[in-house]
DNA sequence: AATAATAATCAGGTATACCTAACAAAAACA
DNA sequence: TGTTTTTGTTAGGTATACCTGATTATTATT
């Protein structure tokens, strides 16, 4: 009962903070790169930087994309020179994509950006806020796995799992 | 030092939890709402939630758009009844934009949503996300004036201040 | 070997967020 | 009063994220 008044005030703060964060980092291209991160071509970066050299079929389906649009993404990407397109020897209809050096260049300098608004915050409250990601992001990712018990994709799972995590153990 | 190895284990953490909200709000148009809060007429909603009846030029200023722009989302806006635009009588070239009750319920609705993910944390891991959250809007609402003391726009501030907050202390 | 299923492509489309250039109406100024 | 400034509009454009439909290889199935 209580609780659920807590969770509206956070509620709102957390969409103040999303807000803030969309006109703080307004400055140059960082925004348009952070943003990117999670749709189209910034997503399958992410699905890539966990595991690699998949097939774009089954890019689509973890992305829950059309195949049309991965095709689309892919191109894109390898324009960009972020991942490279090789055709599969085993099966000559799939097309393996894979990160280029310069594509896992891209996503660290992506992830490894700290945002300015950290260091406002003393050790202890970043291992609140440690703890309490831990927990929601676990939360999710149970969330994800259940909406998709109903089969028909596979959502990511495998690749999310500690993604970001094992990228930044290089600390 | 050792402070700086927690930021960027939290950095971290964060983008994987824009990731999982992006994945896991995949149900429904949700996403799309939520998203569609801090961009293109998204903002525009937000801003007249603190500030009504603004002129466009206003507007524009406050939220670093074209004047075109701004014209065009505010049309799309009028279209889906969430504002109305109605001429100055002062000044007959500027038109004042307001929002609908329909636009102010549709604000309400977007930011009452309260994550799922939020039921996973108790009273005291609440009241520390609420008071880093306080922390670090605070923080980022100063590097926005400072980024823009700089004059050229004036940026939010006025509007920002506690926009959310304050829709949200009907608790 | 013939047919069906699968991976990907091409072509074309929609929607959104933005932008620039050109221009009209109204207000401010000299 | 005439000129300049300001607000907004129209027209046209770019870029991204997606989608559907139709078509081509290639592999799987019968």
């Amino acid at each position: 009962m209580t609780n659920l008044i807590n969770q509206g005030k956070t509620a709102g703060k957390l969409v103040e903070f999303s807000m803030l964060q969309n006109i703080a980092e307004d400055d140059a291209q960082h925004k348009n790169d952070y943003k990117m991160l999670f749709q189209g071509q910034g997503k399958i970066l992410l699905a890539l930087s966990d595991d690699d050299n998949l097939p774009q079929k089954v890019l689509a389906d973890r992305l829950n994309m059309t195949p049309q649009s991965m095709a689309e993404f892919v191109r894109k990407l390898e324009k960009r020179d972020l991942v490279s397109r090789k055709k599969s020897v085993d099966d000559k209809r799939v097309t393996i994509v894979s990160l280029t050096d310069n594509g896992r260049l891209e996503i660290e300098k992506r992830m490894q950006v700290i945002p300015k608004y950290l260091r406002v915050l003393n050790d202890e409250e970043l291992s609140q806020l440690n703890n309490i990601l831990d927990k929601i992001n676990e939360q999710m990712y149970l969330d994800i796995k259940n909406a998709d018990s109903t089969l028909h994709n596979k959502y990511h799972q495998l690749m999310l799992n500690h993604v970001l995590t094992k990228i930044h153990t290089n600390d």
